[in-house]
DNA sequence: GTAATTCCAGACTGATCGATCCAAAAAACA
DNA sequence: TGTTTTTTGGATCGATCAGTCTGGAATTAC
C-alpha cells in the first residue's frame, strides 16, 4: 500500500542507537510511510490535543503497529513534537508561499489572509495543531515553546519583509508602525483559527481577513 | 477560614436527589466558599486543560477533600463545566463592563480592548479557559459548544450595539459591514488572548488592540 | 444528648494509561 | 539458503486515572 521509501541516514544513526549491529549489509526497508503516518498522527492531536489523545488513537490512525511507532518516534511525546515540528513548518511554508503570489505586498498580505480562510471547513474545523499547542501548554514546556517561536519568527520574519515593502512603495498607512502590525498579523490569524475550530464559515473567515488587512490601508 | 455560607435553595435539592430523607431541620452548613474553590478550579483547568488536569491537581488547588467535590459538583466533568460556564460569563462580564465606560462607541470599544491587553502577566499567561475549551473540543462536545456560543452570542450582542451606535453618530466607517466587523473584533479577542498565553507582553497586547480598532475607523 | 449533615483522610476498585517485551511472519540482500 | 531487520499482534508491566466507599471528627438544630 504505502510507497517503499529507503531510510535516510538521519533515521539510520537514530535507529543505530538502540541498535547495536551497524552492518547495513542486508536488512527489510521501512515499509511504512514515515510522512503519511506522521500527517495522521497531526490529525489526532489537531483533534484532540496531546492530554486527549491515546497510543491506540495513535496506532490506528496512523496504521502501524505499536512497536513501529516506538521504534520510529521513540515515544508520545516524540511523536507529538515531532507532529508539531512538521506541522509548523508546513503551516508557515503554505502561508509564506501564498505572500509571495500577488506583486503588491498589502494585496499579497491579503491574498495569503483569504486562501487561509477559504480551506475546506473540515480541515479548519480540525483546528490548528500550533494554537492547540500554545493554548495546552503555554510557555511551561520548553521544547513545545521552542518550536512555536521558530514558526513565529519565520512567519514575523516574512511578515516584516511585505511591510517594509508596503512602507517603500507607499502602501502602508504612514501613521502604522509596523512592529505593532507584525504581532496583530499574527494575532489575527491565530483569532482566525479559532473561530474556524469554533465553527466559524469560510465567508465569515474571509471578512475578517478582509478587516485584518484593512487596519494597514 | 472560608466564610460561613447558607446553601441556596438549588444545592439542597441537588443534595436531596442521592439523599432520601428531606427533613431539614438539623444539618450542617457546608463550610469552604464554592466560588471560590470553584475559581482554583478554573486556574488549574486554564493551566492544564481537560485532560490534562487530574482530581488530585483540583483538589490540592480548590483545598477540599475528594468527597466534598464529588458531592458539590458530581464528577470532574461536572467540575469543568461549571468552571467554564462561571469563567465565560465572568469574563464577558468584565468586557461589556468596559464596553459602557466611555461615551463615544468606538473609544468605548478600544478601551475595552486596551484594558483587557494591559491585565497583569501572571494573569495573561495562565490563558482564557473559553479559548482553551474551544481548542481542545472544537465542536465535538455539545455541552462545551453551548456554553461557548452562549458567551459568543453575549459579546457579540454587545459589540453590535455599540457598532449600531458607532454608525449612527458617524464613527464607523461608512464602507464597513457590521457583520464583518463583529466576527473581527472576536476574532482579534481571541487572537490577543493566544498571544498573552504565549508570552507576548501587555504593550505588544496594546498595540494588537489599538490595530484592531483602527479597522474600524 | 441526639439526629442529621459536612468535613477530611485514606483505602480501594476497575479501567486505562504509556511503555516494554516476545514470537513469528515478511522482506531484503549476500 | 542464511542473516538481518521490520513488521504485526498480543501479552504484560507498573503507574495513574476517575470515582466510590469507609470511618471518625466536627458542626448544626432540635
Amino acid at each position: 500500500m504505502a510507497a517503499l521509501r529507503h531510510q535516510k541516514p538521519f533515521i539510520l544513526f537514530w535507529t543505530d542507537q538502540s541498535n547495536k549491529s551497524r552492518s547495513l549489509v542486508m536488512a527489510r526497508h521501512k515499509e511504512f510511510d514515515r510522512e503519511t503516518a506522521l500527517h495522521a498522527a497531526i490529525g489526532v492531536f489537531s483533534e484532540h490535543g496531546y492530554e486527549g489523545t491515546s497510543t491506540e488513537e495513535l496506532l490506528t490512525a496512523m496504521k502501524i503497529s505499536r512497536q513501529s511507532m516506538y521504534d520510529t518516534f521513540g515515544d508520545k511525546r516524540g511523536l507529538y513534537l515531532e507532529a508539531l515540528k512538521r506541522y509548523n513548518v508546513e503551516s508557515i511554508d503554505k502561508i509564506i508561499a501564498d505572500l509571495r503570489r500577488e506583486g503588491r505586498p498589502i494585496e499579497a498580505l491579503e491574498g495569503a489572509l483569504v486562501a487561509f480562510a477559504s480551506r475546506p471547513a473540515a480541515e479548519a474545523r480540525r483546528g490548528c495543531l500550533g494554537v492547540s499547542a500554545i493554548c495546552e501548554f503555554g510557555r511551561t514546556d520548553a521544547e513545545v515553546a521552542a518550536l512555536t517561536d521558530s514558526a513565529g519568527h519565520a512567519l514575523h520574519a516574512a511578515i516584516e519583509s511585505l511591510l517594509g515593502e508596503a512602507r517603500r512603495t507607499g502602501d502602508l498607512a504612514t501613521d502604522i508602525d509596523i512592529a505593532d502590525a507584525i504581532p496583530f498579523l499574527g494575532a489575527a490569524l491565530s483569532g482566525m483559527k479559532v473561530s474556524a475550530r469554533n465553527g466559524a464559515p469560510p465567508a465569515t473567515l474571509r471578512g475578517i481577513a478582509r478587516m485584518a488587512i484593512r487596519s494597514l490601508r
